[in-house]
DNA sequence: TTGGTTGGTTATTGATCAATCACTTTCTTG
DNA sequence: CAAGAAAGTGATTGATCAATAACCAACCAA
């Protein structure tokens, strides 16, 4: 047996199974990697926020990109859930998207910036994660926009990740004047 | 005196002055940091390149963050350059800035890969290159947009920095499906 | 009670590199 | 040509970390 669901369940108390500690550290490595970055964030940081030794983490995960990966696959895997779970008629779905992102942004942050920190990286493995998390992104938009109707749905899928970037790119420069100007007023 | 220009000008041959040598390593360290990243990268790896020893960069430069500054820097002010040059009437004005950075991609691809690597390198110095570098490019779009009168220049001038950055991305990721849909067809 | 499984630790190491130090060589000019 | 400046090198080092090795403890089941 994998975990301590013994005869007296003791559910809700967080036990330490492996499968428990993936997501604490994975949470931790979210944070830390946001902060300093794949190269600078070291193991032990995300240890240390865990509470657990450093070497426990190669328990759990076969070395730092893998760790880093996996972290990416959440911040995506959230995104594309938020997505999922956007419904609006055709005239809001755009604006609902925008704002379900938005709102993404605010309980987040970690995660965006760890998307923008990936772009950069030039690592095989984790540019794949990037692609199929970006291409799983535009797909599951696109598939919304054409299901409600809208025209060009092409073109607009390509606008609204064109502005999604540069808010994501504004956040972790922290240019709130570089943010996308909307301008729905007419 | 700093440089070899003595009586018997012996210009033409590329003399090894230090402001060559800058500019030698400048132009190697911009194609070795796009390649494997600037934590990935190593100061041999410029060195190498330029034919010089790996030490020799530090008579030059402070270290190495100095090092990848100044070639953002050099990336930006050829952005700023090539978009300065452009002259066009207001309803071409649009269609020829993005002519211009298309071609830029063209002929400086690493200079344009350095830029979305810097956006996610989380150290001060670099950030602040890329706010003031960023900085300078939107107000100097916006600066020809306005001049040429052309309607909402704001937010005509984030759209076209939204579908830049959109461009970028898909570049450094190779995901040419994600590049901007135009659709200027009507 | 024993032995296997799960969840953990401490100590260590092997590589990697930026950066410095102590020199050498090559100009050039008075 | 002497001598100082400019251009450049070889050797080394000090830190930093990912990753491994080897070992410990609590628990449960047969």
């Amino acid at each position: 047996m994998t975990s301590g669901q013994s005869g007296t369940t003791r559910l809700k108390t967080a036990e330490a199974t492996s499968v428990n500690r993936r997501e604490q550290i994975l949470e931790a490595a979210v944070v830390v990697f946001a902060e300093h970055g794949y190269f600078r964030a070291t193991t032990a940081q995300v240890a240390e926020k865990v509470g657990i030794s450093q070497p426990y983490i190669f328990k759990l995960f076969k070395n730092k990109e893998e760790l880093f990966v996996a972290a990416l696959d959440r911040a995506f895997e959230r995104i594309i859930r938020s997505f999922q779970s956007v419904t609006a008629p055709a005239g809001e779905l755009l604006n609902e998207t925008i704002r379900v992102y938005e709102q993404l942004m605010e309980t987040h942050p970690s995660e965006i910036v760890l998307q923008v920190q990936a772009f950069g990286i030039r690592d095989e493995a984790i540019r794949q994660a990037v692609q199929k998390g970006m291409q799983e992104v535009t797909s599951l938009v696109e598939g919304k926009f054409i299901a409600a109707g809208i025209a060009n749905p092409e073109v607009e899928v390509s606008t609204f990740m064109a502005n999604g970037m540069l808010c994501n790119i504004a956040m972790v420069l922290e240019m709130p004047s570089l943010k996308p100007k909307h301008l729905k007023l007419e």
